[in-house]
DNA sequence: GCGGGGCGTTTTACCTCCGTAACGAAACCT
DNA sequence: AGGTTTCGTTACGGAGGTAAAACGCCCCGC
């Protein structure tokens, strides 16, 4: 344990030397505490700060003209979040905060000097960016491609097989922590269909719920049902740079 | 003129030493012409290379097991194809000519090799594949959240800025060279109704064409209908290490 | 303990945007 | 010229959106 959650993330994809966890623990020497929906970030506003989310969750989305949302992507403990805005002076989306977490924030100079004195690590933030690419595709699939239902199976997969990446206690059921609507925002539906949707998927013994809990009961079929690939197996990152 | 096409497209947000531009160059030592429809990459087969786009347009596209295909992207000279795959053993996206091109392929090493040696190309890249994520975000929220007709006028934008980048001589002009189907595949519309979409628009007095190039008539318009943000605007990598 | 108030879920009725299927015309090979 | 691909157009149907109301639940204040 390094004391650096970042670091225990990348080190599911790559052991670290000494020196490098150092050097993502220095990344999280300052921590702020926020509360369930507090606003991190908002679209179209200066930025400086990147954040390591250290425990709990936190969404980004874009809000459109019209005022309807999408949700891009909902992020757990371990996730390097806001790496959006290293690029853009304003800030492309919103980050909120889906349950109390801890952020710890730095600033775009120090991923500068990360990245200058730890080549492997730039490397692996690359292979990590990469990965976020896919899981984007993915859905951009989902939602170009497929059914309402397809896409909600599909969204309760991958959720689930993030949440394992971290805690392996997790088998068939954990807490979405999110309501129909941000369901819906999050794969291009409205609160009402994700309700159809979900109740249809109980009827049909795919899954149940007890209050906020979800349990997948027939994982294969949703995985069909959604043209679901886990993509968190069969990585190659081994060319990477030796330690 | 460096000779390398890769390096000419970073040189658009940060100028190079010539160490850095002789480095880029040697992964286009190799160069392979391609027919239009040539697959360059299948899904789901191993790959150990990646491509510099060096002339004419790609494709990367996925097929869902009913057979319905999503275009994830189109890509132009300079573009760095292919990058998904330095992270799995397999494909997780099919690569098609859209036209007749030219490719440097080089190896994952090769990559490697390059950001160790070189830690600002590696923050370069990494900026890159930050703002190839937000432009997937945008695709996101407009299949999401947006109608037919916001789809169609908000991938004709994206095209259109993205020619702009690398050629100074485009103004309001430009070849599509996609068919109707392929556009519908890439924004989650049938052809049916992307026809019915280009002809409305063309009845507005939006747009026009004659044998495949569109000119865009009233861009500020498509802009709103689209709900658009040009993102190539506005950007700061200030933070990036000097040369 | 009881009565709101607020949020999320569930349900209904209705409607519309977009998909399906099909076909003819035009354009494009070779 | 003849096939093949792409575009244009139609009629129809259905998946999913809209609007609205009711229902449950938890929290809070009195």
């Amino acid at each position: 344990m390094s004391g650096s959650c970042f670091a225990d993330r990348l080190e599911k994809h790559l052991n670290l030397t000494e020196r490098e966890r150092a050097a993502l623990g220095r990344l999280e020497e300052n921590q702020r505490k926020v509360k369930r929906g507090a606003v991190i970030q908002r679209a179209n506003e200066p930025i400086t700060e990147l954040y390591v989310l250290r425990a709990g969750r936190v969404m980004s989305y874009v809000i459109l003209p019209d005022g309807s949302r999408q949700i891009l992507r909902v992020y757990f403990a371990g996730d390097f979040i806001g790496s959006a805005s290293t690029v853009y002076s304003k800030s492309p989306e919103s980050l909120v905060a889906l349950s109390d977490a801890v952020l710890c924030p730095f600033d775009k100079h120090a991923l500068r000097i990360l990245l200058e004195e730890h080549p492997r690590v730039a490397a692996l933030l690359f292979a990590l960016s990469q990965m976020e690419r896919v899981a984007l595709t993915d859905r951009l699939a989902s939602l170009g491609r497929s059914s309402a239902r397809a896409r909600v199976a599909s969204f309760l997969l991958d959720i689930i097989d993030r949440l394992r990446l971290m805690d392996d206690s997790i088998t068939d059921s954990f807490d979405l922590k999110l309501t129909q609507e941000e369901i819906g925002d999050a794969v291009g539906l409205t609160s009402v269909h994700v309700n159809r949707m979900i109740r249809q998927m109980e009827a049909d013994a795919l899954i149940s719920r007890s209050n906020g809990r979800i349990t997948l009961l027939n994982e294969k079929a949703l995985e069909e049902i959604g043209h679901y690939t886990n993509r968190y197996t069969d990585l190659d990152l081994d060319w990477l740079p030796d330690a």
